[in-house]
DNA sequence: CTCCTTGTCTACCATTTGGTAGACAAGGCT
DNA sequence: AGCCTTGTCTACCAAATGGTAGACAAGGAG
């Protein structure tokens, strides 16, 4: 028990929200899954609304610092996209409910996807004007960055998060396995993109 | 009012779902909508469940039904992918949120994630098996063909179905803005795809 | 020691939710 | 006419939900 109340909080908070939606997990949820009452959640956050605001903010921070410490490693053209891929597949590996999560904000609908879009801006304009640089230098096919960016996101998320849907699919939701499909989504974008 | 009860309930049930979310969508809610009371929807489908499971019927048949059709039009080689792509938009546009629906499906998990991709089963089973033979025969790039699939159902549900994401990405929710989305993407794919 | 702050808890509450029981009107059938 | 089926409704209900009010224990400050 060496994390602080609130933390813990907004650690299973976001794993809930992400896998059985806002809508489908009570306080009361919460509070049992943690060990607590209810009223202590609303001892730290005022209401059910201010916790979900502090969840996006939290992940928020926690994919752009991410996704900002690789690219700084990273060398120029295809590098970055792949290092950006394998940031999100590492997330995806290490926190699950990450990118459910923000499936889940998106579904919501303002404010709560406002909110999180807004925190995200700075990245989501970032990587664009990376891609439209190195289109404009013909090191990589000409596409419209933004969708293409748009697309990559839909293909991650989509490719790392739905395990149903993946088992139909053929994959079963195993490190391996995630590998895999990590691999094959940079070989996939990869063609895509090489001129 | 020419429709018969039950199907005016799965008509504004599978909106409501795909939008709202299952548990973010009441009974009442639904009854409301459509200017009669929850015991009537009750009357029709024993329990919110089975409502749910008629709908994922419903909808499976749906999708089924246009993709076959739209295959059966379509020559071969990669005129098949894009003819795809354009059955999904087209739903996308006439029935936004049948897309939704799925995802939302998907998010809930077994059993009815389990119903609704059993039904689907012989669609992806004959997709993947024709992309297979087509990059056997050389037509296409080799990848993954059930990944490929499931990247490329990843993108078509994210690019047509995430309003507020797509406005942080800077496309409106109109449908020119569809249409290009849609000719990114299969541009996109054709890139990929392409020898 | 006394007082005040901090964090958690017990005790409630009004509303909403999925679901049951049964009344009732409209037609078709004998 | 009398009766039964079909479809919708009113009247409830028990459980769950987000949230309020306030008791209480622990510990630091004067």
């Amino acid at each position: 028990m060496t994390e602080k109340t609130p933390e813990r909080i907004l650690e299973v908070a976001m794993r809930a929200f992400g896998t059985r939606g806002y809508d489908g997990t009570s306080l009361d949820d919460l509070a049992r899954e943690l060990g607590i009452r209810k009223q202590t959640i609303l001892y730290w956050f005022p209401s059910k609304d201010a916790l979900l605001e502090a969840v996006v903010d939290r992940s928020a921070d926690e994919v752009t610092g991410r996704l900002v410490r690789a690219l700084e490693g990273a060398d120029g053209g295809f590098g970055r996209v792949e290092a950006m891929v394998r940031a999100m597949f590492r997330l995806a590996a290490r926190h699950p409910a990450t990118l459910g999560f923000f499936r889940e904000v998106a579904r919501l609908g303002p404010p709560a996807s406002t909110r999180l879009l807004e925190r995200l801006q700075p990245l989501i304009e970032r990587a664009s004007a990376f891609l439209e640089a190195e289109m404009a230098a013909g090191r990589m096919r000409r596409h419209d960055p933004r969708l293409l960016l748009l697309a990559a996101y839909s293909m991650v998320t989509g490719m790392a998060t739905e395990v149903d849907v993946l088992r139909a699919f053929g994959e079963e939701p195993t490190l391996p396995s995630l590998l895999h499909r990590r691999d094959e989504l940079v070989s996939l974008l990869r063609a895509a993109l090489q001129p």
